[in-house]
RNA sequence: GCCCCCAUCGUCUAGAGGCCUAGGACACCUCCCUUUCACGGAGGCGACGGGGAUUCGAAUUCCCCUGGGGGUACCA
């Protein structure tokens, strides 16, 4: 049998990494047993699905390299099989009409608490005579469909990472509501529970790959499989990506949406890994570093972790340098051409040659794709400003002097050699040490006394015509002018 | 409260009875490279929650405790 799994995303915010991250495990299964990935949009709550949000999460997976290969399903199109299938189990006496009131089952909550007992709804309307739902009707009444479930049913299921799993009927609560209120004999909005199953067997799943805070669902879905006469899937119950207290990611734990990473410079490669990591890991020759497609050729449930990972920045970050660092000049500098744009860098006269230069000496400072802002920010333009550092050292003793030793020379088309024996021969007249004609050097080409290689960068500032005027600039400074 | 799940370095993990004086990665520390900062290289620090049981032998199996998490909706 062909392996289909799906992802199905809520969109009632942009795309989560928790999502994303089941997104990953569903993908790299479907693609090491050569099977079908589809995209299904759970919409049925149209109170807080949003169509930005659908597209986010549309775009963040695509981003992500997660191509799914049907859909996207969206459920708000599917409302009149779910309403047949509601009326199906209304006539086989497998679900029926409860008349309570939201206030009614509050009160019987609490008292339920009160006395120490688990919150349940009791079944009350579970067997009303006619008359009754005639009364309740007539008092205006609306009414949600529930769905009988008996306590004293055992449900079991060998879960692809947890092993057997047993549920108590009892335990679930009651019978359950598998469509909002309405009023008379119609059906209100069908809900998530019984849309899942509904959807998973008209798309033929064979594995229901998510979650663990959904291990309490799925009892639930069994029993409503085995209602619907179908075949119940497999289930795997992934572990939970914590934050730092060790509790569910959520969104109010600041950046957790795929759209606000790729915000913060991290790369698609870098996320997926990550992702991937935090749950699952390669079997041994195979490294922690891989690409989703590496991965899907060794995935396997046998390796996915039980226990809940916590999100980790600095292995995300050393990643992220990681792959940053293995991209080759050429693909960096199309990377990072969003990312100069947005800080306004003008890079559009440059010779591709020059920005390959540049990407090479700044890519192995990189962590972040934005942290080329500032790396790159000396390379910009001709004129600099000039920080306390940069003129703490040009007003050192002997720093004129360095600065026009190199003014006095031609500086035309310099390359490595030629700019080594400048410094060399500038050291020399001068009279001064080596370490003051570098420092000098930094100082005035780079307006700071941190930053990437000088050599380097002097080569490329010479490329552009920029190195004469800021030696003079600095000239100026370091005369007090 | 009740139900379910989980438990190895600070973090992510390897480990499926002897290969474990527990391995790797991130972070941290030291040194090297480098007249800056990074990168890179070499070292170092650092863990099997507790108690029973099974066994010649347990991180690995079983039980209890403790701890943590998830769920408990007319959300998904």
């Amino acid at each position: 049998m062909t392996v289909r799994v799906r992802i199905a995303p809520s969109p009632t915010g942009n795309l989560h990494i928790g999502t994303a991250r089941t997104a990953v495990f569903n993908w790299l299964f479907a693609r090491n047993q050569g099977g079908t990935f589809v995209l299904r949009v759970e919409d049925t709550d149209q109170e807080r699905s949003r169509p930005e949000y659908t597209q986010n999460i549309l775009e963040g997976l695509s981003w992500l390299g997660l191509q799914w290969d049907e859909g996207p399903v969206f459920q708000t199109d599917r409302f009149d099989l779910y309403q047949q299938k509601i009326q199906d189990l209304l006539d086989r006496g497998l679900a029926y009409r409860c008349y309570c009131t939201p206030d009614e089952l509050d009160e019987m909550r609490s008292q339920q608490k009160a006395r120490g007992e688990a919150p349940r709804y009791d079944n009350r309307h579970r067997n009303l005579t006619p008359e009754q739902r005639a009364a309740f009707e007539a008092e205006g009444r609306t009414s949600v469909i529930r769905f009988k479930i008996d306590d004293d049913r055992t449900i079991s299921w060998i879960d692809l990472v947890r092993g057997r799993v047993t549920w108590s009927g009892r335990d679930l609560g009651g019978d359950m509501v598998i469509a909002r209120a309405a009023s008379g004999q119609s059906v209100g909005q069908p809900l998530y529970n019984f849309v899942v199953v509904v959807d998973d067997l008209d798309m033929a799943m064979t594995h229901v790959i998510r979650g663990e805070d959904h291990i309490g669902n799925t009892p639930k879905q069994i029993l409503l499989y085995e209602a619907l006469g179908a075949e119940v899937p497999e289930f795997g119950h992934t572990p939970l990506i914590l934050n730092e207290s060790g509790q569910k990611l959520s969104k109010r734990d600041g950046v957790t949406s795929i759209s606000d990473f790729q915000a913060l410079g991290y790369t698609p490669e870098a996320i997926g890994n990550y992702m991937t990591l935090l749950g699952w890991s390669p079997p041994e020759p195979m490294t922690e570093r891989f690409t989703l497609a590496e991965a899907a050729e060794q995935f396997s449930f046998d390796r996915v972790n039980k226990a809940g990972a916590k999100f980790d920045w600095d292995k995300l970050n050393w990643l992220n340098s990681q792959v940053l660092h293995d991209l080759s000049p050429g693909e960096l500098v199309s990377r990072l051409g969003p990312v100069w744009s947005a800080a306004g860098y003008d890079f559009s006269h440059s010779p591709e040659a020059w920005l390959e230069e540049l990407a090479a000496l700044i890519g192995p400072s990189l962590t972040l794709l934005k942290d080329a802002v500032e790396l790159s920010r000396f390379y910009v333009s001709e004129s600099i400003d000039y920080d306390d550092s940069a003129r703490a050292q040009l007003s050192q003793d002997g720093a004129v002097g360095v600065l026009e030793g190199f003014l006095a020379e031609s500086l035309e088309n310099l390359d490595a050699v030629a700019a080594k024996g400048l410094i060399n021969q500038v050291t020399k007249a001068q009279g001064v040490k080596k370490g003051l004609v570098m420092r000098t050097l930094r100082a005035a080409l780079m307006g700071t006394m941190q930053g990437p290689d000088v050599q380097q960068s002097w080569l490329l500032l010479n490329q552009r015509g920029w190195d004469r005027s800021r030696l003079d600039q600095a000239r100026s400074i370091a005369q007090g002018e």
